[in-house]
Formats: C-alpha cells, sequence, structure tokens
DNA sequence: TTGTACGCGTTATCAC
DNA sequence: GTGATAACGCGTACAA
C-alpha cells in the first residue's frame, strides 16, 4: 500500500516509464498500440497509481495552485467569496490556497511571499489598505494577477468589481424616496478606492437633490477601533440638533456594530431611523426588523475572477481587463417608510 | 526580476550548489569558512533568492503541507478553526490547505484524494458521517492524521474531542436546576458518535433526575431537510398536551432554524420556552435573548490538533493519542427563569 | 569544498 | 509504426 511511481506501473506494464506518462496523458494516440497501452492502463489502476503532483510541477514549471488573499476571513463576503473560487478552480483543475490579509499590509506582503515560494501560478487578491507597491512589485515580475472587491484605478492589472459609486447612489435615492431627508453615513478612514467610492455616491446623490450633507451626519470609523468610533459617530447623528433619520453604514461590518449601539440606544427602525448596510451579515437573521442591504453578486465574482486568472495564465501576453458586475439593493423592512 | 534559482546564487558567490545549499540552511556549521559563507549569503540576498518549495519537497519527499479538512466550511465552528489551524501551522513552517466536505461522504473522499495527490504530509479531518472506511484507508497507509470534533471510537486515531456526553449533561443539568421539567432536544437523525453522546448525555440526566423523556420531547432531522424537520418537531413539542418548557439544540445550524420557527410562533424566549445551543453563531447576535450555548474551546482544538499531528510527523512510530478538551456552558439570558 | 546521484514525472531524440 | 533512452526541473546530501 505503499504510494506507487510511475516506474512501478512501468515494471508492472514491462513498458519504459515514458510510454506511461504518455498513455495517461492521452497524448501520442497512434503511435502507441492499443494493445500496451491497455496493459498499461490496467497496471496503473490495479496499482491504485496516482501522479506525484510534485514531481509534475517541477517538471512543467507549473503548480496548478492559485493563491487566493482575502481580506479577512471572519467577514462572510470573503468566506463565501472563498469557498466559491475553491469550486470553481477544482472544477478547472486548480487548488487554490487561502490566505487572510486581516487588512494588514505587512501580513499581506508576508502571504505573497510565502505563496510565491510555494510557487502559486496566479494570485486572487482583495488588497488590503497601502499594498499598491506590493501589487505592483508582483505585476512587474509578471505574476498573474486578478484583484476583486477593491482595486487601485492607479494600477493595470485585471479586477472584478462591482459599481461602488452607483451602488452608493441606489441606496441613497431608495432612502431620499422614503422620504428621508437627513440621511447620516458611516464610512471607514481609509485609503481604498472602493470605500471611497461609497462615499462619493452619497454624496453626490444628496447634493443632486439639493440635501444636506452637514459634517455631524459623516461618520468616519478607524478599522482598528471600530465599536467605539461608530458609537461616537452615531450618538453625534442622533444628538437632538439635526437628528438623522436615515443611516447608511458602508460595510456589513459597520452595519453590525451600529446596530448594536442603536439597539442600546432604544432606537426604533425603521420607525425613528431608517437603515441600510453594504453587504449582509449573519447576524441580521434575527434583527427585529429585515435589513435592507446591497447584495453583491457573490457566484458571478468568483466564478469570473477564477476564469480571468485561468485565461491570463494560460496567455501570459494578454491585455488587462477588467470586469464590472452589478450589485443589487435588496431593499426590506429596515429602510421603508414606518 | 526572474526567479532566481540556486545555481545562480553558486554562480554569483563562486561556489558550488551544495555550498549555497548548507550555508542557506545552516548546516555543516564550522566546517565552512566563515568568508564564504558570507559571500554566499550576501549573493543570495542580492538575488532576493528564495528557494524552491516544490524542489525542496521533490528531494526531501515532504512538503510541509498539512491538508484540513472540516465539516462545513460556512459554519462559524469550522471557518474559526481552519483560521486557527491556519495560524498555529504557519509558524511552525506547515501551510494549510482547506476543504470542506459539507458533511458528505462522497466529497471528503475526494477531498482526501486530491490532498494526498499534492502529497500533503498528513491531514486533520472533522468527519463526516460514513466516512470510517476512508479514514482507516489512511490509516493503514499510515498517513500522519488527526481526528477533531467528530471521531469513531472503534477508529485507532489521534484524536483532539471535547466530552460530547459530559456537555449534555450540564446543559440539561442546568435547565433542570432552572426549573425545567418538560426539556425537548432537537438532534441530527446520524451515525456520527459525538451527536449520539450529545443524546445520550441529556437522557441519561432526566433519568438521573426522573423526569420524562417521551418520544414527543425528541426531536430527530435530516441534516438534508433541517427546515423542515425543525419546524415539524418543535409543533409536536410545543402541541397542547405535555407542552415543552425547554429545548436543548444539539448545534447551532439546529438552534438557527429553530428559532426561526419560535420567533414565527410567537413563543416567548425565555418566557415560556428556555433554550440553549451547542456551538455559537453569528446569527445570536440580534436575538432578542442573549442565547445560552455551549462554547468549545477552539483555540485550544485548533492548536492541539497542530501540534499533535506534527508530533506525529516527525516521530511516524508514535503511539495514538487522544485528548479530551473541555467545553463551557455559557448561561445567558435564554434560559433563565423569566 | 565539490561533484553528482538522487526524488518523479515529462518530453525531445534516437532506435528498431 | 512502436518503443526506449536520457536530459531536464531544482534543491539536498552523500561520497570523494
Amino acid at each position: 500500500m505503499e504510494k506507487k511511481s510511475i516506474k512501478d506501473v512501468a515494471e508492472k506494464a514491462g513498458v519504459s516509464t515514458a510510454l506511461v506518462s504518455y498513455v495517461l496523458n492521452n497524448r501520442m494516440q497512434g503511435r502507441i498500440s492499443e494493445a500496451t497501452a491497455a496493459r498499461i492502463r490496467k497496471a496503473a489502476k490495479e496499482l491504485n497509481y496516482q501522479p506525484n503532483r510534485i514531481a509534475q510541477s517541477l517538471k512543467l514549471q507549473k503548480t496548478r495552485t492559485i493563491g487566493l488573499i482575502v481580506a479577512d476571513i471572519t467577514n462572510t463576503f470573503s468566506s463565501q467569496i472563498a469557498r466559491i473560487v475553491s469550486e470553481e478552480a477544482r472544477k478547472k483543475g486548480y487548488l487554490v490556497i487561502i490566505g487572510s490579509a486581516d487588512e494588514d499590509a505587512q501580513k499581506c506582503a508576508a502571504l505573497i511571499e510565502l505563496f510565491l515560494s510555494r510557487q502559486v501560478d496566479g494570485f486572487i487578491i482583495a488588497a488590503a489598505d497601502n499594498t499598491e507597491a506590493q501589487l505592483k512589485k508582483l505585476l512587474k515580475q509578471k505574476v498573474p494577477l486578478v484583484l476583486f472587491d477593491r482595486y487601485f484605478p492607479s494600477l493595470k492589472a485585471n479586477a472584478v468589481t462591482i459599481d461602488n459609486y452607483r451602488a452608493s447612489c441606489t441606496v441613497t435615492e431608495h432612502l431620499i424616496a422614503a422620504g428621508k431627508k437627513r440621511i447620516g453615513i458611516i464610512a471607514y478612514e481609509t485609503g481604498l478606492f472602493h470605500l471611497q467610492e461609497r462615499l462619493r455616491g452619497y454624496k453626490d446623490t444628496l447634493q443632486q437633490h439639493r440635501l444636506a450633507a452637514p459634517a455631524s451626519l459623516t461618520g468616519f470609523v478607524n478599522i482598528d477601533n471600530i465599536e467605539q468610533d461608530v458609537a461616537r459617530a452615531l450618538d453625534v447623528m442622533l444628538s437632538s440638533r439635526g437628528r438623522a433619520d436615515a443611516i447608511y453604514f458602508t460595510s456589513n461590518k459597520l452595519a453590525v456594530a451600529g446596530l448594536k449601539v442603536l439597539v442600546e440606544r432604544n432606537i426604533a427602525i425603521p420607525g425613528t431611523l431608517a437603515v441600510v448596510s453594504f453587504d449582509e451579515s449573519d447576524s441580521f437573521d434575527f434583527f427585529h426588523a429585515p435589513l435592507t442591504y446591497v447584495k453583491q453578486p457573490l457566484a458571478g465574482i468568483g466564478s469570473e475572477v477564477v476564469s480571468m486568472l485561468i485565461s491570463q495564465m494560460d496567455m501570459p501576453a494578454s491585455k488587462i481587463t477588467s470586469k464590472v458586475l452589478d450589485a443589487i439593493l435588496v431593499a426590506r423592512a429596515s429602510s421603508q417608510p414606518s
């Protein structure tokens, strides 16, 4: 029951190892007599031979392995994407190794190094803040790469994203249509483009509707201090003067933190305050009011990202492509007029 | 910026590849002049040389890769374990590749094959139902293996578990102490030992306290039909005659499904019904009553499982060990006397 | 310190 | 037409 090598199969079939390789890979058909081919296949099956992928990889200079780096694996968005990407890649004969950068540029760099030393064929990355330099280095080394979720306009890399600006516009329009006039936003203090886009969509839409967007209705949150920052920002928005009548959380994590505060403060949702979140969270399951949220096309992102990377790997000279998928606003009770 | 090999370093330093290997691996210290060693290290750094782990693996017949197979990656329990195991293994120089068996014996077998063909050094597995035969095969092939969460008493394999029987006793005692007399249980229809143990702990404890455990208070759920089965079981338990005053969900997934039903039926928790869950779920975040649940020592399981596997890999002849960690009952409002 | 035979497949080249 | 030989890929570690 020891692991068998191609040599074992060759001996059992009474041929050279070369022939075994040819037959099992269905190459050089016609150049090999069907009789010996059958003998080889039989021997391989009887020995339960499985080619050693390490040896294959060394020879072929390809591991058929993809490195996936997500922003934060504890976030449903990331774990869902990881599941979908793994499955899509498996269908195409690739193995995915997963790393979580935990929104940290250092960790991201370490993961890239780790995966490179393991000779991954390509990367799928949801970039953390301040990782542009690392990504640029990868691109310079011509490592196949596809970005998703987050991306840098300055970077000439393949990317699969949604239109964060437009999604935010939709959210804001939705709240305005529900009669809200003092719409607050909770956003990260970040250099990440896609998050800035969410903020921009909100601001532009308000302006377009001649609605105020005072600083008191814009809450910036430091990612390392979410709970306190969210609480502080909400308390400002809910203070007597110019009290907010709606709040748009630009991420699910912000929404969870925010909703906990709102529950503590006994704020009626959607009665006195409408709420919208970007992305889902399992936590929403039992929130008393079903939550309105922006739903990203996870399956689409996952499959697109994989096929884009594979085509890049197959034709290294192919040019950069970027694809924008549509997000959907799922309107539910939390943002409806009560 | 092309990838450098050991040969490049050797040439640049004007030595043989053997020396480079020795120096970079800190072998044969003293037998190599410090001057050339320094020259080699300098050359390696300048070329940004990273050894090709594929070649290393082929030569050493070790990949320093661990295959982790979890039951269901969408479950918090699994994803947390995956995160912890990956991190623990990384600290010790191992890479973890993750697969989700989705509670399916076929998928589990496919993952084992996939990982074996990738020459993982060992496995960490939360076994799905009906996978005993596959695991036995692995053991026969002397593949290092550690089981966790689920295990088979008949299998002589390393294992890290909790005492499910005792945890269930604790849950039941807790409910009894809270004055509950008609305690229902929702459990999977399964051959998995650890789940049967949970049921056994509940039954024994009831019997010990001379409390009834009629069939109407025991709900069996098929894993492929959770929603309906849970709803049906709960409706029986809540029917007028001999109505349950407490319910013990033997998994977080069952609890989530069950709580949705209970909310629909307008059952007051803990007012008319106390509830306990095994394991947590993000969904519990906003359930109106904080949920009492059995908390498993995830960090402990994760680190133990990794160190157990590594010691097994380092000394293949070492004998089977199994470790039982303690679970804690986190008592909160959902099971307190109202 | 160095040469080189490994590990295990793949594939170009050579032989009958 | 059929098949074998051998040179890779890249580190490692033994013999010299």
